[in-house]
DNA sequence: CGGGGCTCCTGTGCGC
DNA sequence: TGCGCACAGGAGCCCC
């Protein structure tokens, strides 16, 4: 699952190879993943286009072209890989050094979209605070959590309250916050909220220096798979003991979604 | 506004 | 052993 951390990797892989590059072609194999505007449309408007820059917000990459902005959402299985032509590639891009960038997705739940204004996108319109940007305060997230009668593990999810996280994250930032993933976002105390403030920045931030977490179908831009797995305390861990207490993680299905935590642990 | 459930999709893993 | 079904989940959508 490409959260903030795999998405954030894949950006600084391909801007280290793919920056000031021009797209010579495409090739869609998979129509429906082209979501805007038509493939007649899409092709042309890509065609001989440079690629300025790489952008990122919450789990979207980004690429501003010479013209319009090519935005990409891997939702569960996405791949973006730099290099040789891949057969399974449902959308691929030549490059102008005869290379290729291949978007892979088994499960085709994937979406690209060519733009003008990627900030008038309605999805990025609404989204919460990056968190580990400099907006994303403390004063900030207990204001926001104020507001919220929601379970705090869902809320964390929601990309219109922060940016970026999901499943995966949510699990393992409450379980550094020492925080119950049921627990009502505004019942939260002051001491709760500071511990679950900090833990958001150290999850993302060392995950994005293992380069993500590959439980899934991850792989980063040069197709190789993350390394915070051997980090993750309690997502997937279902029956296993905690590291911490030695008693077992357990599962529960919160807004329809498998949550791992600890119940000794995160009692709060 | 909140919460639940369905939808998209396909590989995996379980039960019978 | 093999088949078939439930499950996995990001996000949009509908409904109550």
């Amino acid at each position: 699952m490409p959260e903030l951390p795999e998405v954030e990797t894949i950006k600084r892989d391909l801007e280290d190879t793919i920056i000031g590059k021009k797209i010579a072609d495409v090739e869609i194999g998979v129509a429906k993943i082209i979501k805007e505007p038509s493939p007649q449309e899409f092709i042309e408007g890509i065609q001989n286009k440079e690629i300025k820059k790489i952008l990122r917000r919450g789990k979207v990459l980004i690429l501003k072209l010479s013209a319009q902005y090519l935005i990409f959402h891997l939702r569960m299985t996405g791949q973006i890989i730099y290099g040789n032509k891949d057969e399974k590639s449902k959308v691929c891009f030549l490059l102008s050094n005869g290379r290729y960038l291949n978007f892979l997705d088994q499960r085709v739940l994937g979406e690209i979209k060519l733009v003008n204004d990627w900030q008038e996108l309605p999805f990025i319109k609404q989204m919460g605070p990056e968190p580990l940007e400099e907006e994303f305060t403390l004063e900030r997230f207990q204001q926001m959590l104020k507001e919220k009668k929601t379970k705090i593990k869902p809320l964390l999810m929601e990309q219109g309250f922060i940016a970026g996280i999901g499943n995966l994250y949510a699990a393992e930032i409450l379980f550094k916050a020492k925080i119950n993933p049921s627990h009502p976002a505004n019942n939260l105390t002051l001491p709760e909220i500071k511990r679950i403030y900090p833990a958001i920045k150290k999850v993302l931030r060392q995950a994005i220096k293992y380069r993500g977490s590959s439980v899934d179908t991850y792989r980063d831009a040069r197709g190789e798979k993350g390394k915070f797995e051997q980090k993750i305390q309690v997502y997937g861990r279902k029956g296993k003991p905690c590291f911490e207490c030695g008693g077992l993680i357990e599962r529960i299905s919160l807004g329809g979604r498998g949550t791992y935590f600890c119940p000794q642990c995160q009692k709060g």
